[in-house]
DNA sequence: TATTTTTGTGGAAACGTTTGCACAAACTTT
DNA sequence: AAAGTTTGTGCAAACGTTTCCACAAAAATA
């Protein structure tokens, strides 16, 4: 494979200055016991030589690089890209790589994942889960060889594992209110996997909200599994063809919420005058679908930063697993608002 | 950081077995000369110790490691991460990992990325380079590691280099035909960046069609630097208050495309009506937005797919560079549909 | 039976770094 | 001027693998 024969190493650098490996190697790292002059003399003819570190020889002696490993479902949803894009931030400031794998959503591949950064030798893993995923036994040897493990949004139900999460009850609770203030009285929610513990906490606010307003437990209509727009133009038929049409519908996926909204124009459902929708992410394309969808803003950036900051003080030594729950934000669009018959 | 006490080393398996650590290290590996009884024995007491190897040590020792490198401007993107998916396969298929990193379109921000794999020693570089990138030496030097580099998509425009690339040409002549066939008679085309080879192309595209069908050069009208959502919509207002509206608009970006459009929408300009318009990319929302909006799709897929192996073609000892031009093709829809006045 | 070949294993060096320890030379302090 | 301290440098071991070479035992050939 790659031929490495003209890589620069101290060692060239020592013989070329009369100097020792020992003494290039310190100096190249700046330390304080080596002269000024050594220094630059070092440092310009590493420059001039072409010399670049070998991470994983230094990984080696050190015990430890400077990579961190990213795991997550898909990077072409926005909410993922924009939390990588976080983590991304404050991991750079920090001297961190950040090396991402997307997983598909195949429990599979993110067992390959896992067992790739383990094999690369990341220095902590933040991860997702897929959609597959129920049983954690890949993750916890990628912990047992004592790197630190941070799990966000897709939080598995443990409370032994650190967490950064949003408030999804509260959010789901919010934006049921929001459809019932705007007349709404038959609600249907969509809504993911359960064995996601996120997805439980957005049915449960579902739930609790309808009771909270005097529903019956029987009045309450949720859907699972709904998280791609397939599905949610799909789920939505059948309620057509049952003559089972809502007129509020909360998703816990946009791209669900979107799905319900195409097969509604197609039947000619007005939205929001027959059936009010609000979706979950914001995802960017919200805004200028027609009508515009109303949907949960997550702040994925600042869930990023949030997620690697807890990484970063793992390494300094903080034991106790924690959580975080980050608050979100109800964006009101077309697609719920309506006057009140 | 991270305490690597407990980790199993090929050693603690040898002195569990009583054997030497060649042994175990060529049992682990399957090698020939190794019996059967003692791979088998060597792989139960790896699991049951929960060995996993250590990646850098074996890079260093064998010279090469199997992690490749992406570096592009935004995952966030449907192109981008579709063609990511692409080489994950390819590469996933043939033992090798992928590391992605993304530049958010920032010059400084490629150099670090870049300089990052190359000391986290990946075997090779798949890049497509930010907007703002003018200068390669960032990406000569990690050639000079003797490793293959492939751009893919944003290329530069030098012959000594691996690329596969759309036919930007080919696609943006074909959809300026159409757009003329619709009946528009004064066009616009929103470039990208002019350092950028593709965007080169694809305005040539545009041009060359309207010379051959009988517009003098100064007909046509170009503005180039139009990206990002912001700018279309911007830079549409300016056409608009310069009372400069077009009756056909070729975007080079589907964001910029979506800008013009919104900006339409709000002062009553009509598409296709008034203005027909076509994007590049064929980014997902294009489908569903209103009116839908036609679109170049450049297959991210098979292009991710075509870069990959491009460079598992370099691994191989293929020397010479090679360009790949893959086929687009026009999606139209209703933003650039109208019946001829 | 004596020789050659095959089969399975071990010893030890090497990959490029980092770092604990040692030590000479140059300064400070008495 | 003797003792102590600081400053700058080098030696050598270590990190966990892989692989060249060697070699004994067993099997095949003569």
């Amino acid at each position: 494979m790659s031929n490495d024969s003209k890589r620069t190493t101290i060692r060239d650098i020592a013989e070329v200055l009369n100097l020792s490996v020992s003494t290039v190697s310190r100096a190249l790292q700046g330390n304080s016991r080596i002269s000024k002059e050594t220094i630059d003399a070092v440092k310009r003819t590493a420059e001039k030589m072409d010399y670049y570190i070998h991470g994983p020889a230094a990984a080696l002696r050190k015990g430890h690089g400077n990579n961190i490993g990213v795991v997550v479902p898909r990077v072409d949803r926005q909410f993922f890209s924009n939390i990588i894009g976080g983590i991304e931030e404050v991991l750079r400031t920090n001297g961190f790589n950040t090396f991402i794998y997307q997983t598909q959503e195949s429990y599979e591949n993110e067992k390959s994942g896992v067992q790739a950064m383990l094999n690369a030798g990341v220095e902590g893993l933040m991860i997702s889960v897929s959609v597959e995923t129920k049983d954690i036994s890949h993750i916890n040897r990628f912990s047992r060889s004592g790197r630190p493990v941070v799990f966000f949004d897709r939080c598995m139900d443990d409370s032994e594992t650190c967490r950064v999460m949003i408030d999804d009850f509260a959010a789901a609770y919010k934006a049921t209110e929001h459809l019932l203030a705007n007349g709404c009285r038959k609600l249907v929610y969509f809504g993911g996997t359960q064995n996601l513990f996120m997805y439980r906490n957005r049915r449960e606010g579902f739930e609790q909200a309808l009771l909270d307003h005097g529903f019956a437990p029987g009045d309450i209509h949720v859907i699972d599994g709904m998280l791609t727009r397939k599905k949610g133009y799909d789920s939505f038929r059948e309620l057509y063809e049952a003559k089972q049409i809502p007129d509020g519908l909360l998703a816990a996926s946009d791209f669900s919420a979107l799905g319900s909204i195409l097969f509604m124009k197609e039947v000619g459902i007005s939205v929001p005058d027959d059936v009010c929708v609000v979706g979950f992410a914001n995802e960017s394309f919200t805004e200028f679908m027609e009508p515009p969808l109303s949907s949960i803003e997550q702040f994925a950036g600042e869930m990023g930063k949030k997620t690697a900051e807890m990484m970063l003080r793992r390494f300094t030594g903080v034991q106790s697993a924690e959580t975080i729950i980050l608050n979100s934000e109800l964006k009101i669009r077309k697609s719920s608002q309506r006057t009140i018959k």
